[in-house]
DNA sequence: TATTGTTATACTCTATAACTATA
DNA sequence: TATAGTTATAGAGTATAACAATA
């Protein structure tokens, strides 16, 4: 459905795009947005997560549970601390998402035989079937972030962020 | 505080960096995570977001916030739902806003003349000043990220991003 | 019929504090 | 005294549906 022409009501002429095309769509003047990383980082951040999720909906999984799973499968046997620390997310926010993935079937914690403050944390045989079909859906997640940004941009995007992070 | 290392409780050695240095911090593998486009963007957000936040905190403005009031400021008159769109937020979350902006005394709702059912947005005087606020504090947010990324990788980022969005 | 702005609801995420049990 | 895990809370962000007024 095209939009009609959005109407300035002042005397001050709204800023138009350097495109030079008519404001039939209204395209707004981003102003010192355009020289704000921030912006266009959060643009991306959002779009490439409602992908995500969309992609993953049979499994109803969320980025983050996701985040957990390859880490505890790639790590088995590490204290909740150990993977809250490593993802950047609160011990507090942790402990909420693995009761759910316990719930579901997918996590255990063990008491640790080292330190008895500890959960040691596993997949079990369910959990690494789940990781399994979500990483084969997150396949398909990459590739059409790939087609969307253009392959030459996804491929420097990435290694520029891994470098850094 | 340095931690202890932590245990693997299981005969599976878990995977060290390829750095090669004792698993003192517990540096934990990423796994499959380092191939996630999603996993690199979100952690980078996350981080500029925060410091944003900090760098702002004096006017106690939300980025959110910060790209209305600048969008505003560059496009007056403009409805409500072209700056919603032009975002890609709600309407829904957009009328809260306001609500929010308007209570401060930074942003005004004009019935529109030739559309009644829309409100043509404006900055108040006081409006323009808070906001030249925020874009000093945020110029000077955005020149530490130029110095946390290194500017060759802040610009390529930036040119990157641009481009795409 | 469709759109604008609004309100309400629900769900997720995030941040924080407080608590216990261990170290 | 510090840490690990837990619980509870509050706040922000997001998504959705419903509604009145207007187009």
């Amino acid at each position: 459905m095209p939009a009609k022409p959005r109407p300035s009501e002042r005397p001050t002429p709204a800023p138009r795009s350097e495109r030079g095309e008519l404001p039939e769509l209204a395209r707004l003047d981003l102003g010192t947005l355009e020289r704000r990383l921030g912006y266009f980082v959060r643009r991306l951040q959002v779009e490439i997560f409602q992908h995500f999720i969309a992609a993953l909906a049979s499994l109803n999984v969320r980025p983050a549970q996701y985040s957990v799973m390859v880490l505890i499968g790639h790590n088995p046997g590490q204290p909740q601390a150990a993977i809250a620390r490593a993802l950047g997310i609160e011990r507090a926010a942790l402990a909420k998402m693995l009761h759910e993935l316990e719930r579901r079937g997918w996590t255990q914690r063990l008491a640790s035989v080292r330190d008895g403050r500890s959960h040691a944390l596993f997949l079990t045989r369910e959990g690494e079937r789940a990781l399994a079909g979500m990483e084969a859906l997150t396949e398909g997640h990459e590739r059409h972030l790939e087609r969307r940004l253009g392959g030459r941009r996804y491929r420097e995007l990435l290694a520029l962020l891994k470098d850094f992070g």
